[in-house]
RNA sequence: GGCGGAGUGGCCGAGUGGCUUAGGCAAGGGCCUGCAAAGCCCUGUACACGGGUUCGAUUCCCGUCUCCGCCUCCA
């Protein structure tokens, strides 16, 4: 860890490695984009200006199989999925990234990388694959800790190649494969060459954070450092690795089968219950799915959730614009601490919960202010309009609901008047088999409809 | 074989050389309520194991065990 100084002052760059667009995402996939998203809202909170590039990988080798057994195009496969992977995102309230390149879109910035690589001599090429020359870079490794030697070798021996370490920045056109024209004859991109390429064209050739997968240290970020660096580039200042959503102590993945995908999830919980799931623990920990533990989630959110809307019935609407508390901003500030972050709005919410019932309307206020913009930075703020977006004919359902609840409220506040209590709940019975709750406050009964 | 991460109270999940019980969920007790719900207050047996350093270690060091990840595509 190391203290953050962006290269300017008042802005920063961030680099993501986005989604390889060869099938449905899950959880897993979308952790990452919530955690840079985190990333950005805190980096930009008080109107720094904040670019944030996600890439997309929209050609290799598993969407051009997949493509094939699904007897598809494999450009059809690969925007598909692109789609799939943007709207996870945005339900899950991922801000849109500043610009999401797509690798089939920038491969006259590639070819110009591997001309400079070539020229310097750090990259040759064999019969129209170009490689990256591993031995030209004495750095190589530093980034994940490696040292060649140490490496366990998989591949096997590749003819023309100088080492077998050597990794592939352009593979030569194979017939029936979609290929671009270069100076070494017609191909496509290697995958480590993408990014390199993407984040230059739209950051700099230096720039501030790049992040991704833990699993994308070795040997993705590994070789983007080195042939970016090695042609010159600063690149990235800093790096950040999530972890994962683990399964039954797995990595969650395709081929192991424990994939929950996003639409499933939001079978189960709301959307922005499945973000404070996805959210609330470190980034670099493991999350560990369970039902229960997600349920808890709900909870806790919902804790949050109802202080704020009783504040709002009882203040109006509360402002975005509220102070942060030092502890948030302190656990914000080591590391993206959104487990402390998530303890000192809780906190807040106690204190807001205690103002509320003492009638102390100002310091209500100032809290419910607070911990509104707190959950704002998390992306979990439970009045944003990204969670309560009714259309008109919910808002046309919504009256004509509430004009039958208020006449069986009153009814029901009548029997309590003449303490006919059976009468009374009875009424509250009546509408709770409706699916919905009624709760009598200082100010008179409320009632929401129960989402499960 | 190389490199890296983890093992905390019923569960999830922070953190620290001793004074500070993170926070959430669940449980028990209380306040409030006609009742309920919500809210508020209080409570609990925690730091994988074995050594060592120290006045003192869950926190530092060494070792052991267990689990996971990367080294091939991967968020």
């Amino acid at each position: 860890m190391r203290e953050f100084h962006p290269q300017v002052n008042g802005t920063a760059s961030i680099y993501v490695c986005g989604a390889t667009v060869q099938g449905v995402p899950h959880i897993g996939h979308v952790r990452s984009g919530l955690n840079f998203d985190v990333l950005r809202r805190w980096l930009g909170r008080d109107g720094a200006d904040v670019t944030l590039v996600r890439n997309v990988t929209d050609i290799d080798d598993k969407i051009l199989t997949k493509a094939a057994a699904n007897d598809r195009p494999w450009w059809e496969w690969a925007y598909t999925h692109e789609l799939a992977f943007e709207s996870a995102y945005d339900a899950l309230g991922c801000l849109p990234p500043s610009y999401a390149p797509r690798a089939t879109g920038h491969v006259t910035q590639m070819v110009d990388l591997m001309q400079r690589l070539i020229d310097k001599n750090h990259a040759y090429d064999v019969d129209g694959d170009v490689y990256f020359d591993v031995r030209s870079f004495p750095e190589y490794g530093a980034l994940s800790g490696r040292k060649i030697d140490d490496q366990q070798q998989g591949e096997t021996e590749v003819r023309g190649k100088r080492d077998p370490r050597d990794f592939t920045l352009w593979k030569a056109a194979k017939p029936g494969e979609p290929s671009w024209p270069t100076p070494w004859g017609n191909g496509r991109p290697g995958w480590h060459l993408e990014c390199s390429a993407m984040a230059t064209t739209y950051l700099g050739s230096t720039f501030d954070v790049h992040g991704g997968g833990l699993d994308l240290i070795f040997p993705h970020h590994e070789n983007e450092q080195a042939q970016s660096r090695a042609a010159g580039d600063g690149f990235a200042n800093y790096w950040m690795h999530n972890a994962w959503v683990t399964m039954s102590g797995e990595k969650m993945s395709k081929s192991l089968g424990n994939v929950v995908s996003i639409p499933e999830m939001l079978k189960l919980v709301s959307a922005a219950e499945l973000r404070y799931y996805l959210v609330g623990p470190h980034y670099r920990s493991n999350i560990e799915y369970s039902g229960d533990a997600l349920q808890d989630a709900v909870t806790g959110y919902r804790r949050v959730e109802s202080f704020l809307r009783r504040a709002v019935e009882r203040l109006g609407p509360i402002d975005l614009a509220g102070p942060l508390c030092p502890d948030f901003v302190a656990a914000m500030d080591n590391d993206l601490g959104t487990p402390q972050a998530l303890a000192a709005l809780h906190n807040k919410v106690r204190q807001g919960n205690t103002a509320l019932a003492d009638g102390d309307d100002t310091t209500a206020r100032e809290a419910a202010e607070c911990v509104r913009r707190m959950a704002d930075i998390l992306g979990v703020d439970p009045l944003s309009p990204k969670w309560n977006n009714a259309s008109s004919a919910d808002t046309g359902m919504r009256q004509a609901l509430t004009t039958l609840v208020d006449r069986l409220l009153v009814e029901r506040q009548e029997a309590r008047k003449t303490r006919d209590f059976a009468r009374a709940d009875a009424l509250r019975e009546q509408l709770d088999e409706a699916g919905i709750a009624v709760e009598d406050t200082p100010d008179g009964p409320q009632w929401t409809l129960k989402d499960d």
